[in-house]
DNA sequence: CCGCAAGGTGAAAACGTTTACATCAATTTT
DNA sequence: AAAATTGATGTAAACGTTTTCACCTTGCGG
């Protein structure tokens, strides 16, 4: 039965050191760290005395002496604009499961933009409490990133922020928004709407430029009103919904939202306003969560090789953390088209579009 | 431009230490210390020579040697069975505002039931590298508990280990499910299915119990093919699915599912298989997460207060890390029971139920 | 004038490891 | 047989803080 009744004082026994062990198998405190580290070292008959007296006192070994003496942490620390996110789900996993097997503790900050966090994280980095940051779209305002990086490795997953030179891993975006945009067109779409993630973000330019880029190459205008800022979130998706139904002029046919949770927002509230989906609108997402499979009707989507980015993020910090002196300049990923059932044929098409595999793989940058 | 060549040698400018900053301003350590720390302490005109001399070195405490002399790693260790989960987002959130507001770090972890996993975790805590632990169901198998809780301090939230004594925040599942099957009895319904959660988790049996209890008064006979085992996730809720579409008896005409992606799953599955809800059977889930609005049908499903689970969690190993000897036992929060579109009357029923509140409080346990 | 409190500061110990260096015995080499 | 090598262990310094204790000024009351 724990403390339950939070009586007991806690520490009340004091935890063993490795001089309690040391005295205990008649030893220095060296050969006790010899024997843990690199056991080779030390006799046979020894060793299995310390060990006896390692078992015997319950030692194991602190970590914080270990690390101050060592001069580094072993964790890193994970930036995320909001880690509630489903779509970082996969990433977080992958990261985790890399820095784990290399040793590494993650822990993970939200930065949600507020100031006062931010600089609680930037001070963290710089005293030295992590051995690598993961950025994940968390901006350090006013941060120097050359500057940080000197202290600490960054490596940037699923984020940019180009003059920083620091390696970054994330989708192509461009060509995966032309190539979701160019399917649209394929099944005779014209008004073709777009909801974007935040202005601010750099994917969401290069996606807006993709999607821009295709119409233009298929000689469609491109109809700024057309064009509707969002987030990457449901609220977002409700608005551009409401946008959509309130339209003066004629109603587009398809919309391609840059993320699963936008598109299933903006469905939902169509749905609600006696549209169908896709018979009314066609409804593209960018992404691929899981939740977009269960989505009814299932979305026509971007996936995105979330554990990859992820896998290749890790390992690159963990190699730069590892002092090699590694070229790395990151990497863009392919996306895979998704082709469910929230996207149709335009209803005015006449002739049938060629049929299409379900899953296409759109060129790597 | 940081160095994307990755030619510049990391550190080559060594970070400066406390004695830097104590020999620029012609102080002792000791003094720098305490301008840092203590600033009445230290005479006005030391104190700024100090301040300069650290703004001019660009000083920042180490904070490794901080908890070695402190003896306290400012960590706390959250420990989930899958980060992934919707579910734990605005739980992680709330956790996350509290620890940092209260100057902790918090680093997670994903147990996985893997046996290597949560030998990793547990040396990490043993290891004294964390100040206490926030448990989310991630068991540390082997673990004892009640000894681990007298090293560091364990905290329970939205899950039990009833013989461990530890204070838990939690939900009241017993009267939550009892509270949704009895809505669904009060609509008419009379064959109502359970899809549980996973078999080992306390939870899901005591949702199981209130189920089972709210069938019994309303003189019910408990139906055992009426209960599918499953886990919280959507592959269950598929699994579900097909069980009830591949009945040789007469179909429930209500299902409650013990989570929401299991309640989607479900959905989404007998949709798929040509099936109308609420029309055919209605669903009613267990959570409310963010996605279960957003669902067509919006999801009916017992509310849990995640945000507020978190945040007494976190206050509790606040509270109980600075050494106070308190009383906690934890705490049994209400649900709400959130009436939305995926629940109907059930349609052979002869008078039209009476009309109910969009949202119900149950009672705390 | 002397003693004493108070305020400011410094010297050094402590936190718990790892590791460079020194030591010593037992070998092997010359 | 002396010298050199090897292997096992111990000594003590280092990692960068915080904090106890002691010290030295002052200013003050007696």
């Amino acid at each position: 039965m724990a403390r339950s009744d939070g009586t007991q004082p806690r520490g009340a026994t004091r935890r063993a050191t490795i001089l309690d062990v040391a005295r205990r198998a008649s030893v220095s405190t060296a050969t006790v760290s010899r024997a843990l580290t690199d056991p080779e070292r030390v006799a046979e008959p020894t060793r299995s005395r310390v060990m006896a007296a390692i078992a015997e006192t319950g030692y194991t070994p602190n970590a914080t002496a270990r690390n101050l003496r060592a001069r580094s942490t072993k964790i890193v620390l994970c930036l995320l604009p909001g880690l509630g996110h489903s779509f970082w789900n996969v990433i977080i996993n992958a990261v985790e499961e890399v820095l784990t097997r290399a040793g590494y503790g993650v822990i993970f900050g939200d930065t949600r933009s507020d100031p006062v966090r931010e600089a609680h994280y930037d001070r963290i980095v710089r005293a030295g409490q992590v051995d690598g940051v993961l950025l994940f779209n968390g901006r350090l305002p006013g941060a120097d990133f050359a500057e940080l990086d000197r202290v600490v490795p960054i490596t940037l997953i699923s984020n940019d922020i180009p003059s920083s030179g620091l390696p970054v891993f994330e989708v192509d975006n461009h060509a995966a928004a032309r190539t979701m945009t160019e399917h649209l067109i394929s099944l005779g779409h014209r008004r073709i709407a777009h909801i974007t993630g935040p202005i601010a973000n750099v994917e969401t330019g290069e996606r807006l430029n993709g999607y821009r880029d295709a119409l233009i190459d298929a000689g469609i205008a491109v109809d700024d009103d057309l064009i509707w800022p969002g987030k990457f979130n449901f609220t977002a998706g409700v608005k551009a919904a409401r946008t959509f139904l309130g339209l003066e002029c004629e109603r587009p046919t398809a919309v391609f939202a840059a993320s699963d949770e936008l598109a299933i927002a903006f469905i939902k509230t169509v749905k609600d306003a006696g549209l169908r989906v896709p018979e009314d609108v066609s409804v593209a997402g960018f992404d691929g969560i899981e939740y977009s499979a269960m989505y009814d009707p299932a979305l026509t989507t971007m996936l995105q090789p979330r554990a990859e980015m992820g896998r290749l993020g890790a390992e690159n910090l963990v190699l730069r953390m590892s002092g090699a002196q590694v070229e790395s300049k990151g990497a863009r990923l392919p996306c895979s088209l998704l082709i469910r059932d929230s996207v149709a044929e335009y209803a005015g098409a006449k002739a049938k579009a060629p049929a299409t595999p379900r899953r296409v793989r759109t060129a790597a940058g």
